[in-house]
This record gives C-alpha cells, sequence and structure tokens, in this order.
DNA sequence: TAAGTATTTGCAAATTTGTCGCAAATTTAT
DNA sequence: ATAAATTTGCGACAAATTTGCAAATACTTA
C-alpha cells in the first residue's frame, strides 16, 4: 500500500536499506519534475546533509533507480522509467521548462534498431527536443 | 576559402569578432571527438586563459555553435550539426567510447513530428543510445 | 594610419559543486 | 537487547565554474 515498495526491494537486492534519507530523496524526485543537484541539495537542507543526497543519487544511479538528464545548462536528476514510465523531453530553450513527451511505439522501434545492425546492444535511450514552447515562441 | 567562413559570420551577425582564442577553441573541437571542459581547458592551457575558454562555450552556446552532449557522467562539447552533420550518439556503459550513428530520415520524421502537434516549436533534438558496444558486449 | 570606442582577454579571487575520512547514529541480524 | 554492519552528518578538501576589473586587442571613422 505504500509507494515505497519497488524502491525498498531494489534496495533490499543490494543489501542496502529504506533509510528516512532516502525515502526523502525519493520523494522530491517522485512528487516534481526532473530537477538538478542543487535544487534536490536545497529542498532537502534542513533534514539532509548535501553529502549525503550526493550519495543517495550515486546508490540510486548504481540502482538504476534514477538517471542523469543532460538538459539545458546543467543535468538533473530524474526517476527511471519504472517509476514515472518511458517517455522524452521537450526543453524550452527560453524559459528553461522541460516537458515530458508521450512515447510512441513505432518511434522506440526504431530507435531501437538504429544500432542493433551495427553490432552494439542498445539497453536504453534518450531524446531531448529543443526549441521553444507554446508559451514562449 | 577558409575553415572560419561560417563561423565568422555567425559571431558576426552577433557583433562579436573572430578572435585567436575562439579560432583556437573552435580548432580544437573541429579535429577531435567531442570532448569536455576540462580538456578543452587542458588543450588550449598554454594559449588561452581558462575563464576565456569557459566564455566562449557560453558564448558560442548561445549563437548555436557548439551544444552540450549528455553523455556518460560529465557533459562533453560538441560542434554543431552544421559544422558536422546531424547526427545521434550510441555511449558504451563498459568502455565509455562515444560512437557517432548516421541519421535516418524516417527517424528524423517521427521525431519531428512527435512535438508540432503540443503547439511547440522544435529547433533540434539529441538522441543518445546507450548499451554495450559490439567489443563490450 | 591614427585616434577613439567597443569588445575581449588574462589574472586573481570568490563561489559553487562534488568528494572524502571518520566518529556518531541508525538499521539489521542474532 | 546486543553485536555487527550500514548509513549519516560534519568539516575539510579538491575540483569546477564564475566574476570583477585593468590591460590588450579589434573595429570604426576620419
Amino acid at each position: 500500500m505504500d509507494h515505497y515498495k519497488d524502491l525498498a526491494a531494489l534496495l533490499k537486492k543490494n543489501g542496502s536499506s529504506l533509510t528516512k534519507p532516502r525515502k526523502l530523496v525519493f520523494d522530491l524526485l517522485l512528487d516534481r519534475e526532473p530537477q538538478t543537484m542543487q535544487v534536490l541539495v536545497q529542498r532537502a537542507a534542513s533534514r539532509v546533509n548535501r553529502a549525503t543526497i550526493y550519495r543517495t543519487i550515486e546508490l540510486f544511479e548504481e540502482l538504476g533507480i534514477v538517471h542523469r538528464l543532460n538538459i539545458g545548462w546543467k543535468y538533473k536528476i530524474e526517476l527511471s522509467d519504472m517509476f514515472v514510465g518511458h517517455h522524452h523531453h521537450f526543453y524550452c530553450t527560453n524559459c528553461h521548462k522541460t516537458y515530458n513527451l508521450e512515447p510512441n511505439s513505432m518511434l522506440e522501434t526504431m530507435i531501437d534498431s538504429l544500432v542493433s545492425k551495427d553490432g552494439f546492444a542498445p539497453r536504453g535511450h534518450q531524446l531531448e527536443i529543443y526549441g521553444l514552447c507554446e508559451n514562449c515562441r
């Protein structure tokens, strides 16, 4: 009944535990758009130490719980597909807002097939489209 | 007659000039793969000051001459499509090598159509596929 | 080409970002 | 409840990036 179920399982499998700081970081990511480390650090500041947040994100990355989005000037952290569903991004170069784009199965297939013929073994991908959003154009 | 033609034009249009440091940074980017800031700074070190390189990249970004590549742990700077041709990337998570992928007109079309219906005005996109390369799989 | 104006650079200092070691606190297993 | 293992906070570092400003370079215009 709680939303930490999958998170807890992933951590446990790794021999790690679901601590308060980790819950907090997860929650911060869950209810917002992808965010930079500074924002994350700042939002958790009173409750969790900076170093702990960096270590948490590092761990989450290793376990595939989050990934980095290099969008705009600084990279942002986003929960991975299993938590928020696979999608792509539109980044407005004027207002710097990031929008989620619905995935399209045809497109996904084409992306995978793009590399398979070269002997690569794709495991995932990121697509960012940039330009002006409706408000800024 | 020289390879700075387009670069010079873009700078001029902006009221900026093609100085020696800017030529150097451009050349460093032209003859190599996408590279991190540190590598760029290091390669130019004896000839151009660190701060100047940062300012040059910032300017180049604003003018659309370069963009950041979301690959691996640190971002890298790459010349934009008009200088090196549009392409995508495959990143090997094991050996950390980056491969260029040939564009596919069908895919490009689909990517563009992905956002047009939402009122966005797309100007470009980046696609990175990650996984294992032929040597590492 | 020389003079005047605007832009750019180098330098040093400040800030920001990310990392590390270790003692104290928390969690897990017994 | 106790002992062992993991995690956190803290302060100190180290690395990356930004900034202010005076000197140097580039661009006009005459």
